[in-house]
DNA sequence: CATTGTGTTCTCCTTTGTGGAGAGTTTAGA
DNA sequence: TCTAAACTCTCCACAAAGGAGAACACAATG
């Protein structure tokens, strides 16, 4: 299998694509919108997303199908709806890793002149799924580094820290030194911020 | 109207509440899950929240409403479900304030003794309304502000920032310490921690 | 025109965080 | 069991962030 990059994605989808990356509870860790704005703009306003058998699809399922074959009802009519704006055929494909987050990420693509072919929805699959295995969020964090680093995100100097969990000050600054080399950051602040972006706090 | 607080919710949703405050693109800032833990884990595990009723309801309406009331239908049988969790009679608010950022806010309140009173609706709302109100993020940042707050989250020095933005390091100091004010931080890093979080950056 | 508020810049000083080097203690594997 | 890796802690030197006060520019307001 080819490893294909962005640019193939903007020629395998040329009236548009969307992809959600390490979907947590709800809300994913990265998010490319491609998309034709007056559609983004149109689904928006309607509030589609609870609706759209897409999202429904991809959340409930793992793997690759044509729009054209889900097999969920479409209430409110969106595929139709999005087809006058270009995106008449579509793929969609959904990862899911079964990890401890449960994490998932999916994504949408759409072409107007034609339907996907078995070869390209297969490219478009090792794709999602190799984006997603590349923002795996580190899992070897022990437990006294993410307590230190949810502490620093809520606002906590590193002597109160210290104090709160009865080590020396000197401890904590370890901690989240290795905390930080663990998410690859390069100061506490952001270490805090992607480790609360990935849920791991 | 009488003003309650968490004492009042329990004794009007003894048999659970749940509420989610501030739900942006997807996610809520503050989330109170007071359900029965194994309706909860039998919920996760079905993923069950795209199809749940109550969910899609306060997604795309605004008000009160008791759960019989609730004019979606329930192809899961969710509501059904619920009701052999003790979750037999339940209300459900649903707040939105058209804010620039279009965060939403709803609760869902169940008891098993009987249906919910419109008195109790009001009080149940009210409530539902003030924490809603009370979570609004500030929103008088001014772009100078969150652009060096993004920075200082994604691993930027103040000395690489000021570069970046041709102003002096002083300057940047002043505009994280405005944004740590506006948004109640005590450092940095909680400042930028909690502007994500509100989808400020 | 004066006033008020906001944003920018500066200085001086204190507190806090960061980075490097190293050592004792568990844990997991050969 | 011995070893290597991972985890935990300590100490120090230095860089960065935080805090207070004051001056200046500028736009909006009265």
């Amino acid at each position: 299998m080819q490893r294909i990059g962005p640019a193939e994605i903007q020629s395998l989808a040329p009236a548009g694509h969307y992809i959600a990356l390490r979907i947590g509870f709800a809300f994913p860790v990265e998010e490319i919108n491609a998309l034709p704005l007056d559609w983004v703009d149109h689904y928006t306003k309607n509030r589609y997303m609870l609706f759209d058998p897409i999202i429904r699809w991809a959340y409930s399922s793992v793997g690759a199908l044509r729009w054209s074959e889900i097999p969920i009802d479409d209430p409110r009519k969106i595929i139709s709806q999005a087809q006058t704006f270009g995106l008449r055929y579509g793929a969609a494909i959904s990862v899911f890793d079964g990890n401890a987050a449960g994490q998932r990420s999916f994504g949408s693509f759409a072409r107007s002149d034609r339907d996907y072919s078995d070869l390209e929805i297969n490219l478009l699959h090792a794709y999602v799924k190799r984006r997603h295995a590349e923002m795996a969020p580190p899992t070897n964090l022990t437990m006294a580094e993410l307590e230190a680093l949810g502490m620093v995100r809520d606002g906590k100097r590193l002597k109160e820290i210290a104090f709160d969990l009865g080590v020396t000050e000197g401890a904590v600054k370890q901690r989240l030194k290795n905390a930080k080399i663990k998410l690859g950051a390069k100061t506490g602040t952001q270490a805090a911020a992607l480790a609360s972006q990935y849920g791991l706090i």
